[in-house]
DNA sequence: ACCTATTGATAAGT
DNA sequence: TACTTATCAATAGGT
């Protein structure tokens, strides 16, 4: 198209090369714009020229990315690497760890909820709102028994302290002897402050 | 460039924009690959009709990928970078997840667990070992608190009626009157059964 | 960059 | 869809 027709080999002279290079190019961009106007088309075009100078049209209803997904879907071939792939990959496998955690999570901290009586549910809802964990509870729970057994023993003292008065006050007064010892409820020995945990079982 | 010319504009008639189309594109297809001939460009091409069939043509010295990666660093664009990041910010994200949820389900599973009482520690392990879980461990723990606290208000009222009984044994032999009662260690007022959960904060 | 003879592309018709 | 062809557009080579 021109003044002769040439062959459509490489342009050896670089002067030619070079204008015939600028002016094709310029030619396939106009007719890409013209076919995406004329033919609704989308089209990418990038052209690099011997220089590395760069020139690329793209159909302004889109954008590159999303032709290049669009290539990726229609072709099957993979323009994103194995690292992509990877990544990919590796985000599904720590999601499903993620989930499993959540399920345990859940278990942890639901199990048996509704069953508790309510004072121990308010206790551990504090509990909860205060940052703490159910461990901070058991163990607050523990102190307190603990704290009560101390307490229990301290009132068994007291109360053999006025057996034992009582007994010299009857004495004094005259009347029989009574164990008062053996009555006394020996919750430790029944029922250990340890909790009894094979009850449930 | 025909019978004719015509306006660069979307052709309305469908039947007529097809074939334009398709010849167009045959046409562009071809300067591409004359182009890359002639000039030595590396050429890449991809055009989708309304139809979402795709024509795509690269020069052959290259491939896509290559062409892709020579158009960032010439324009400083990003393609897959973007996703890559993103990706990589999802995994960053997830893992940050991931690690408070393991935080927190060691802190449910064992927090503090060496500088829990050792009898407290024997309990959870025997429930442990028997499949139970914190849970049963907090509510036998609770339950024995009760039992304590029942137990306590038994001994309580044992011993009032001792003090009742040698108060009245005292006013028998004689002396003067004592209000035991207020000696009486009150537990349940200074420390509720409810654990003070506040009390660790 | 411009000019223009010439080739190439293609619109419309078949 | 393919062929035809008149017409327009692109462009090779010269300036």
């Amino acid at each position: 198209m021109g003044r002769g027709k040439i062959e459509i080999k490489r342009i050896e002279n670089t002067s030619n090369r070079l204008v015939t290079y600028s002016k094709r190019r310029n030619g396939i961009l106009k007719k890409a714009k013209e076919i995406t106007v004329l033919c609704d088309a989308k089209v990418s075009l990038i052209i690099f020229g011997t220089s590395g100078k760069m020139h690329e049209y793209c159909s302004p209803s889109t954008n590159l990315g999303d032709i290049l997904d669009q290539y990726q879907q229609t072709s099957g071939r993979k323009l994103w690497d194995a690292k992509h792939e990877n990544l990919s990959n590796e985000i599904d496998r720590i999601k499903k760890e993620n989930d499993n955690m959540q399920i345990e999570l859940r278990h942890l901290k639901g199990e048996d909820i509704t069953s508790l009586p309510y004072k121990e549910l308010m206790a551990i809802e504090d509990a909860l709102e205060n940052g703490l964990t159910y461990m901070d509870v058991l163990d607050n729970t523990w102190k307190n028994a603990n704290f009560l057994e101390e307490e229990y023993k301290q009132l068994n003292f007291i109360l053999n302290q006025q057996e034992t008065a009582y007994e010299n006050a009857r004495e004094q007064i005259g009347g029989g002897h009574q164990d008062y010892n053996s009555q006394m409820p020996s919750i430790f020995q029944v029922q250990p402050i340890q909790p009894n945990l094979q009850e449930r079982k």
